[in-house]
Formats: C-alpha cells, structure tokens, sequence
DNA sequence: TGTACATCAGTGAACGCGCGTTCACTGATGTAC
DNA sequence: TGTACATCAGTGAACGCGCGTTCACTGATGTAC
C-alpha cells in the first residue's frame, strides 16, 4: 500500500472526471422524474456509453443512488454554510432565518435531490455509513449559530418544556459531542428545530398546502420565525 | 338518470367487494414494498385473477394508487377522529397529544402508506380532486380541538409571531371556513402545527434521528409538548 | 313467468418496452525491469 | 530508454425478467317486454 501520488496519473484524472460525469448526469435525470425512476441504462445513454460500461465507476445501481444520496447532503450543508457564512456574526437571528431560507431555496430548486435525502426511503434502499458526516453539516451549522448566540448571551429561555431522563441524559451527550457549552435543554431545542424545518419546507414542497396557503414564502418566513422562538434566539 | 337501488343487486354487491379486495392486497403489497414497486399485476396474482381483469375495476395503476391514497387519508381521518373521540372533551391539552401520538403510531404500524401520502410524491402523479375532502380529516380533528379550547377559555396566547397583512388575510379566510371563532393569529397558529407533527413523525420514520435520538418515543412526546405551547394549549 | 337481448366479469394471448447485470472481447494506458 | 506484461475502460451481445395495457373472446348475470 502506497500513498496515493500527488499527481494524479491521466488515467485517474480522466476517471474521476468521468464519474463526475455519470453524476451529474444522474442528477439531470434525477431533476425531471424521481429516484425510483432512475435507470443506470438511460444515464449511460446520455453520457455517451453503453450501459455495462457504467459499471467501472459504479459496482451497481444502488451505489450510483449512494453517491448521489451523499452529493445531496453535500449540495445542502454547503447551502447552510454557505448562507451563514455571508452574514455578520454577531446577528444570531438573522443568521439562521438566512440558513433556513436558503435550505428551503434549494429544496424547490432541486425537488428530487431533496426528496432523495428527505422523501420516503427509497424502498430496500439501506443508508450506508459514507452518509453520516454530510448529513450532518447543515443540522451542525443550526448548532453552530445557536452556540455563538450562546456565547454572547443572546440565548433566552423560552417557554420551558421539561425533558425527561432518558432524553436529558440523550441531549447531554449530544451536547458533549457537539456543542459543550449548551446544556441539554437547549440541545434539545436545536435538535428539535430541525425536523421543524424540514417538515416546513416538505409539507409545501410535496403539495400540502396547495388551496390552503397562498403565499408559500411569508408562510416559510412566518413558521421559521416560530421556530425561531422555539430555539430561543 | 336513475337513483342507485337501495338493495344493490348481486352483481353491484361483489363487484364492491372485489373492488375491496384488490385494494386490500394492494395495501398488503405496499406494506412490504414501497408505492413505486407497486404492479398491478402482482396485485392480480395474488387476488387470483389475470392482471387485465382488474381493468375493470381500476382504469389504470395510477388509478388503483389514487384508491389507495384516498383511503390512506380516510384512515389516518378515522385514526385522528377515533382517538379524539375517546378523550374527555374538556381535556384539550390530552386530546391533542392523544391524537398526535395515534397519528404517529398509525405512520409507524403502516409506514408505506403513510409515505404515499406524506413522503415525495410519486414521480408523474397529480393528486386528483378526490383527495381534498379525506385529507382534510385529520387536521379538522385538530382545529377542532383548539376550537374548543377557545370555547372554554383554554388557549393561551404564547410567544407572539407577527402575522403579515397577505397571510392575516389567509388565515382570516381559512378561518370563515373551517373555525370562526378563532383569529387569524390563532388559525396560523394551528396550521403550522400540522407540518411540525408531520415533520417530527417523518424526521423518525424516515430514519434521520438514526444514531441522535435513542429513545424515540419519548422525544416524539418532547416535539408534541413544544408543538402544544407552539398552539397555545 | 318466460324469453331475447344487453351488460358485464374474467380469460388468455399478445404487444412493446426498458430494466439491471454478466461476460468474453479489444485496444489503449500505465508499470517494472 | 525500450520492451514485456499487467491493468483498465469501454464494447456489444445476451440473459432473464416483469411491467402496463389492449383486444377479441366466452359465459354468466341482469333487464325489458
């Protein structure tokens, strides 16, 4: 086993282009019809290949989904980070109503990336662990704000809602992990402000609140203000 | 133009059963697999008939899906009304956790249906008109509940969010409608809370509190109690 | 009440399709000496 | 620096599969008179 060489040889770097490649030509597949439609056969088609040859970039179809399930988390952390690295640090609130908007910009400009990562699982579909540490970049930029405020104390209290043993036990050591300077009760704040806004984003993304809301973007902006309150910025 | 007999005829009465028995198989397949597996010719195997036969019941697979999802919203209507009707009505606060939590039990106990109604939307499917009235069942349940809370002088006003002149004038709307007894304020108020429970039920089901949350139960009823005070019960 | 006709449920064969994956192969690129 | 060999990318044919939907048909059930 030798160290990978700095330069890449022609042949890898042309391999990894061409990954690239099948990817980003899954991903425009992907935008116009949905995950289970995905066909290894059609993506060779457009990149130009016949379809066993897909198969020296990818062992299988479900491997192809893997990495784009694992593009998506990378596509949506490096939205949220994105968008609160754009702001001034010090104003908490505005940070993370720009990091939720922009999650939400990208939800509806790429509907079926989102709906890969938070659809319904894709039937027999198993996560492997390479999705772990992507999935966690945008909830962790979430944490990040709420720590900074934390620091300069503007973390209130809000309405108290207790936390039971198990669960304080749970936050806490979510909280050594991952944000030692909050205590349980505000880990598990943070934590619950995800599903919050991902069940925003998605109840209007798949439709639910056609005929019952009409302007999607106050409505976003309103429930993450909510949200807002209930993590305590 | 007649009306229909009160006595179906013979043939009227199996053809209602068999209707019955090709949906429930359907649902048995989707229990196992997932909406976009789901093949009208599997499903006519197992009710033991030829896969053209069920044309004359179902005019396609989009069809027979449309079934489905209308009595998937019929069910998770039933789930909500029967778990509400089993709570002493002046108990607000317990109605709304006691529908809550059966909402979720039912999504956990037939997670493929709840998908098909609650996750991404099957690629090329439009929801039909058919749907609104049985997808309003569930959310009425809890209308209703803080309906009543307002009778009696239960529902609190909470941490104030403002309301934009465009989405004071659709809850204003939405409350002619379906709760004239509450304001604007407080008709958003409980519409928001549909997309958190959803949002908390799927952030689960779907398997993203995986390695975060240990005990799921528990935290369910945490996300409950913060979407309570959210509504002002 | 009986008969002639219309409606309907279910059959079986067929159409046309696209899919994931395997395999033996060719020719080009890279590596070791 | 040149040569022999190993690795690799891509080809094209094939396997085996199940799918949704159509169609002409048979025989049973219902309806009108």
């Amino acid at each position: 086993v030798t160290d990978p060489p700095v330069a890449l040889t022609a042949r890898a770097r042309v391999r990894a282009e061409i990954t690239e490649e099948i990817k980003r030509t899954a991903r425009e597949h992907l935008r116009e019809k949905g995950a289970a439609e995905l066909s290894l056969r059609a993506v060779a088609r457009d990149v130009g290949m016949v379809s066993s040859a897909v198969y020296r970039y990818f062992a299988s179809r479900d491997e192809l989904l893997t990495a784009l399930i694992v593009d998506a988390y990378n596509a949506i952390g490096g939205v949220a980070e994105a968008a609160d690295a754009g702001c001034r640090r010090s104003d908490v609130k505005h940070r993370f109503r720009t990091v939720g908007r922009a999650l939400r910009r990208w939800a509806i400009d790429n509907p079926h990336e989102y709906a890969l990562v938070f659809g319904s699982p894709v039937p027999g579909y198993a996560a492997p662990t390479d999705t772990i540490v992507p999935a966690q970049r945008a909830p962790l930029v979430l944490v990040g704000i709420v720590r900074d405020a934390r620091r300069v104390g503007k973390l209130e209290a809000g309405e108290h809602v207790p936390l039971g043993a198990g669960l304080r036990a749970n936050a806490a050591r979510l909280g050594d992990e991952i944000a030692p300077e909050l205590s349980p009760d505000e880990v598990a704040r943070v934590v619950a402000a995800w599903p919050a806004i991902f069940g925003a984003i998605s109840f209007d993304l798949f439709g639910h609140f056609h005929n019952v809301i009409d302007d999607k973007d106050a409505w976003f902006d309103y429930e993450l203000d909510r949200i807002l309150t209930l993590v305590g910025l």
